[in-house]
DNA sequence: CGATGGCGTCCGAAAATCAAACAAGATCGT
DNA sequence: ACGATCTTGTTTGATTTTCGGACGCCATCG
C-alpha cells in the first residue's frame, strides 16, 4: 500500500513536470482527458490512480513516452528469453508444453528474487 | 462512452494474447499483481480499466512495450512543436510567455479537430 | 483594488473494484 | 474411463474509488 502510494507519487510528479513544460492549465488536459478539471489534480498528487487510455493520451498530449512517465524500465536486459520460450514451447505438443511450464514455473518459484 | 469501451477491450485482448505467449496463468499475473485472479480476468475481457502501475508491470512481465499493448502511437509524425515550443518559450519573461500561451491556447481553441 | 486564472481540497452521490464462490471446460494421472 | 486438478468466466454484495461542483487561497492582471 504504501509502496504503491509512493510511486503513484512519482507519477504523479511526472505528469505535473510534463504539463508545465508543455505550458498546460490542469483546466485544458482535463478537457483532453474528458474528466473533471480536479481529477488531474488528484492525479498528479498521487491520490488517484491513472489508467492505462489516460496514460496514453498524457504521452501523446505531452509528447513522451509511456515508459519515461510512470518511471519503469521497458525491458531489463538480462531475459530476453520469455518471447524465445514461448516461440519453442509452441511448437510441442500439449503435453509436453505442460511439462516446460511446469519446470519454468518451478524455476520461478526457486529464485523469487527476480521477475 | 462506447469509444472507451472499445479500446479497453482492445487493450483486454492484447494483454491475454500476450500473457498466454508467454505462457502464463491469470492465476500467475494475479499474484505478479498483487490483486485477485478475476481482476486478470475482468482486464482481459475489457471490463475493468488498468493502471498505469499495472500496465507497467505487466509491460516488463510479458516484455513488451507499454504502447504495444495499449495500441497507441508514441509520437504523431505531424506536430514535434509541443516541446520546441515549451523550450522557447522558457526562456521569455513570466509576462510574455502568457502571452504566447494565450496565444497557443486560442489556436488550439480554434481548430478543435486535432489534439 | 477588483477581477481573473490556476490550483488544492472537501463533499455527498455515483461508479468501479474487490475477493470469494460457483460453474464449466479442458487436461492430467492412474 | 474416471476422478482430480487446472484454468478461466461470471456473479454477488460489501468496500473503495472516483466523480464533478464548490469553496478558499494565492498570484497576476487590468
Amino acid at each position: 500500500m504504501t509502496e504503491e502510494r509512493s510511486s503513484r507519487e512519482d507519477l504523479g510528479t511526472r505528469l505535473r513536470d510534463a504539463r508545465k513544460y508543455c505550458g498546460f492549465s490542469q483546466e485544458e488536459v482535463a478537457r483532453h482527458l474528458s474528466v473533471s478539471r480536479s481529477a488531474v489534480s488528484l492525479m498528479e498528487s498521487g491520490s488517484r490512480s491513472v489508467n492505462a487510455m489516460e496514460l496514453g493520451r498524457l504521452a501523446r498530449l505531452y509528447q513522451r513516452s509511456m515508459e519515461s512517465l510512470t518511471g519503469t524500465v521497458s525491458s531489463e536486459s538480462g531475459s530476453e528469453s520469455v518471447g524465445l520460450l514461448a516461440r519453442a514451447t509452441a511448437e510441442l505438443s500439449e503435453r509436453d508444453r505442460q511439462e516446460v511450464l511446469r519446470f519454468a514455473e518451478f524455476l520461478r518459484s526457486r529464485s523469487s528474487t527476480s521477475d
